[in-house]
DNA sequence: ATGAAAGCGCTAACAT
DNA sequence: ATGTTAGCGCTTTCAT
């Protein structure tokens, strides 16, 4: 009787078979004996046997691993990108290893040398700030996908990203519809995916021939942020406003009222991202909606593909934003004055 | 010149030593002449030398990894003890592998066996809904720390949580302090950590000979369900409400205000958590708050304290939570009259 | 201070 | 259908 943990060789024993044959009853061969197998399944449960992964993986010279990166888990945007990406994973096999590099940005290069240790066979990078020869180098080592930011293009690693271009343009669009030209746009500060939504915001604003009023104030991705830019947007005299993401709308709500102002009879607000946690529910907030889920199927499912086929060249994967019009817009009530 | 990646044998070849030196050389240890480790180390930085896990841990029987289990990475209070969690266990010299069961309570059990597989020397559950009798046989395996539930307790299982009765009676008491009497507490379901809750509203209105106009209405954890539930409460004609957790608080405001009346000036509001993301310092909620890092940080002090002495009698640690005053709470404006 | 050798628990040819 | 053998890349006695 031993101390340790049982390994394949004891449920062998005690099976009276090889020590093979039992690896392939577990791995579920099909040229294993109907009798055989029965015998080598009883041995496992008795024994409370565990397959020992690092085992495995050293043998198999595979670790059916991925690794994920998130930049920040208090998003909940990337956790529910991240459930994507479990979900999928596991039904193709394999296990995910997350790591959140959080605040100190030198973690998140020694995270992925870590991921790299344990032999993981793909990377998911949610929202990163790797310089782009970082990025390459890292690609060059293991299959990689970037998850939400499509700023940075290389030959070797796949991307997957909203167009941030196109949301913004929807809600801009959406607001002229109902009626509005006095349309300003809080920025999300310094950070791609911001300064493509600005970019959305400007062309949209062109083609509706509404350039002239165009107005961008820069602003940031939190809930004080967005209330600061509101605050100084208000001395624009807007009808709408376009703002960088959902948190940082829900503060320019807030700055709106305190002005004495109501959402959406004196302004309209909408936001971007669609996320869906407590907070969001009540203010029921008009928003341009990412797939967010879909968006870490495909990028596992796209990962997946490049583990099994390594020469495949990379993809750019777009996947198109969706308004949500909820209880934040509304046909401009005339009156306001344009300050400006 | 081979395809595959390098191996301490390509090192130690590359630096004229044997594989031992390598081994001993990148493991840090003392007795490496300084001549060979510097060889050592050239040839290892040249090669693009990377150590491999699975092979570190077959052959020193022990992966220097611990896991951890989050039921919902979507709440920020869980992603804020992982902070903690996380910090504190690279200090150690751990690898910290997460995963997240999700929706599916079955893959609870399946993520936690995937996790032993990796031969992982401890785990933290942040708050799970396993049955007590499958704690107790994960317990025994490894040493493990429940973080937030404080409920079942086993001799072999470490526990850290902040104590929910004495911070609900915080909330209880400054509101009396303020001159409310007409307390009403919003339920947070039937979890454990909400049933504490409402035990310590009951207690506190006791001790503050308020027992009769106690009041419990059943509610949940998300705006969602903390605004109906302060729709039904209102009907009772409250001065203050306290809510299971800072979200409820959210909704619950929301329907104060739909109904017409001001948070603070009619109705006194706290929450409970202290969570720390967008769409609440606008709110400016008075909450009890917990040190959410300082569980994490505690938790997993505690583990690497547990595999260093795996004899050690489990302890059962509970944190203090803190009253945080902030824009929800103010004294009754007498006016409004006990309905019930 | 350094090297030789054994072996961790498993998979993967290769027999039979 | 089953067993034999040879490693995977590393750590770890044990010599020297």
């Amino acid at each position: 009787m031993s101390v340790s943990k049982p390994s394949i060789h004891d449920v062998a024993t005690l099976a009276n078979v090889s020590k093979s044959l039992v690896s392939l009853a577990l791995m579920g061969s099909p040229k294993v004996g109907e009798e055989s197998r029965a015998k080598i399944l009883v041995a496992a449960e008795t024994l409370g046997y565990r397959k020992n992964a690092a085992a495995r993986t050293l043998a198999a010279k595979r670790s059916k691993t991925i690794g994920v990166l998130v930049l920040d888990l208090h998003n909940p945007v990337f956790a529910e990108i991240l459930d994507g990406v479990q979900i999928e994973m596991r039904k193709n096999g394999f296990t995910t290893m997350l790591v959140s590099g959080g605040e100190d940005p030198v973690f998140e290069q020694s995270d992925i040398e870590t991921l790299l240790q344990f032999q993981i066979e793909g990377l998911i990078l949610i929202s990163h700030r790797l310089a782009p020869e970082r990025l390459a180098a890292i690609a060059a080592e293991v299959p990689t996908v970037v998850v939400t930011r499509s700023d940075i293009q290389l030959p070797a690693m796949d991307t997957v990203s909203n167009d941030d271009v196109a949301g913004t343009g929807l809600a801009v669009d959406f607001l002229v519809t109902l009626g509005h030209s006095k349309i300003v746009c809080l920025s999300g500060g310094e950070n791609p995916p911001s300064n493509s939504r600005v970019q959305g915001y400007l062309q949209a604003m062109e083609r509706n021939n509404l350039s002239e009023s165009a107005r961008v104030v820069p602003g940031g991705l939190s809930d004080a942020t967005g209330y600061a830019a509101a605050t100084k947007a208000l001395k624009l005299s807007p009808t709408a406003l376009v703002v960088a993401n959902d948190f940082a709308a829900m503060g320019a709500i807030a700055a709106i009222q305190e002005a004495g102002l109501r959402v959406p009879e004196d302004i309209s607000v909408i936001g971007y991202d669609g996320i869906s946690i407590g907070g969001l529910k009540n203010v029921n907030l008009t928003t341009v909606s990412q797939p967010l889920a879909e968006l870490g199927t495909l990028a596992a499912t796209r990962l997946v593909e490049r583990i099994n086929n390594p020469k495949e060249p990379a993809k750019q994967i777009t996947v198109s934003a969706q308004l949500l019009v909820r209880g934040t817009t509304k046909e401009p009530t005339g009156a306001t004055e344009l300050a400006n």
